[in-house]
DNA sequence: TCTCGCATCCGCCAAAAGGACGAGGCGGCA
DNA sequence: TGCCGCCTCGTCCTTTTGGCGGATGCGAGA
């Protein structure tokens, strides 16, 4: 079974390079073309395609925009393959939380667009090597400036890291001493503790240590109670 | 000119295949081989390949540590594919830290190896489909969860979030009052307003929701004065 | 014009936090 | 065995914080 795809460009002339660089293959079947981001809804809705490569800019509404709304609302499998002329930060980021699976440049070869078409019909994800290189040097600065900070954090004994992850949840010395099952008094002891092996003067400058240091981090807050 | 390539894999029947798909390549060229971390290191320094495809488990030395060594004293622009069986998330993030300029699993087809060899001998980026959906999950993920938090910053006026993130950067009231030409008893009305309107009970709650609304990011911070 | 929201300021008060001690129990280690 | 680090708890004190009420000026919009 072929795959069936979607065009969604406003240039006549785009459109068809890329259908025909698509349909010419044995695998491939183009089941409609769109020029806007509303009629891309439409024949969404009404051909059901696998996969829908998705240009941005477009009239009407644009790529990201109409990704967000067809994902929100398809009751089938439909991957999204978002190709532009474009590269900005802003549009990578937005196109992958819209839900798209994957962003090509319109300066790749055509067998690339072919090979993306394929990759995502099959549930993988698949981005332009800059764009890959831009997301993984996101990912490699992250991890890169961990050791200075987290290093201070062996000064700290288990307990005085417990009450500190404790602060970084935002927590009262008289929770924490409820959660930890000791008193009151002993929670100030290790704060004070604390506050003074890493060079801190409150708990709030503590629960910045704690995120920089990425003893916790932003995103991964369990249910607050 | 061709890609001249070195293949490192302490399996000799895998490294034959690689050797055997990429040699048949007319732009490219092996120009080594090595069978442990510590030959890759010999090989890179005496061959200078443009590029080394690199197995990750190897007696010695596993490729992420020849990976950083590598990288880390070559004089010559070289890029390293990292080929694995094996994908967790640790590997992956090990390998985008040592620098690798791509990351394929073993189960990918041979004609995408050759592809990805291209493409980060041009200094391009790569990742195995099933990696990448991971990658964009983590950014996506994280982008998500930015709506709701940050919508409640639009309550607070443009003064009351001056002050947040003078407390998400630290400062006592008096420093802020400081630092803003203000009264501290104006902070303080200022820091009230704040929690209230967020619902937070103290300055540190104050500085999470900083850091979990995105309002200020784990590792921007600016040199503490 | 007259509110209303905003920023600014003031003071008072209670609670929380933090600093500076001392002190006992406990386990590892020389 | 004795020392040391860790955890525990206390007490006393100062500073900070946060809540509350009230007040002024100012600009935007009804």
């Amino acid at each position: 079974m072929s795959i069936r795809v979607a065009v969604v460009d406003d240039q006549a002339l785009v459109r068809g390079g890329f259908v025909m660089v698509l349909g010419h293959q044995a695998d491939i079947e183009i089941v409609a073309e769109a020029g806007t981001g509303l009629e891309a809804l439409e024949v969404a809705r009404k051909h059901r395609p696998d996969v829908i490569v998705m240009d941005i800019r477009m009239p009407d509404m644009d790529g990201l925009e109409a990704t967000t709304r067809i994902l929100g609302e398809a009751d089938w499998p439909v991957r999204i393959l978002i190709v532009t002329t474009f590269d900005p930060d802003e549009y990578i980021y937005k196109a992958l939380q819209a839900g798209a699976s994957g962003f090509l440049l319109k300066d790749t070869p055509p067998e690339d667009l072919i090979t993306a078409v394929r990759v995502v019909a099959e549930g993988g994800a698949l981005l332009s090597p800059s764009i890959t290189r831009r997301l993984i040097g996101r990912f490699a600065e992250r991890l890169a400036t961990d050791t200075d900070l987290s290093s201070m954090l062996d000064r700290l004994t288990d307990r005085e890291k417990e009450v500190l992850m404790a602060i970084a949840r935002g927590l009262s010395n008289r929770e924490i001493s409820e959660s930890l099952y000791i008193g009151a008094a002993t929670v100030k002891t290790h704060v004070s503790s604390i506050l003074s092996k890493l060079g801190l003067r409150d708990r709030a400058q503590a629960v910045i240590f704690a995120y920089e240091s990425r003893l916790v981090q932003a995103g991964d807050r369990e249910a607050d109670t």
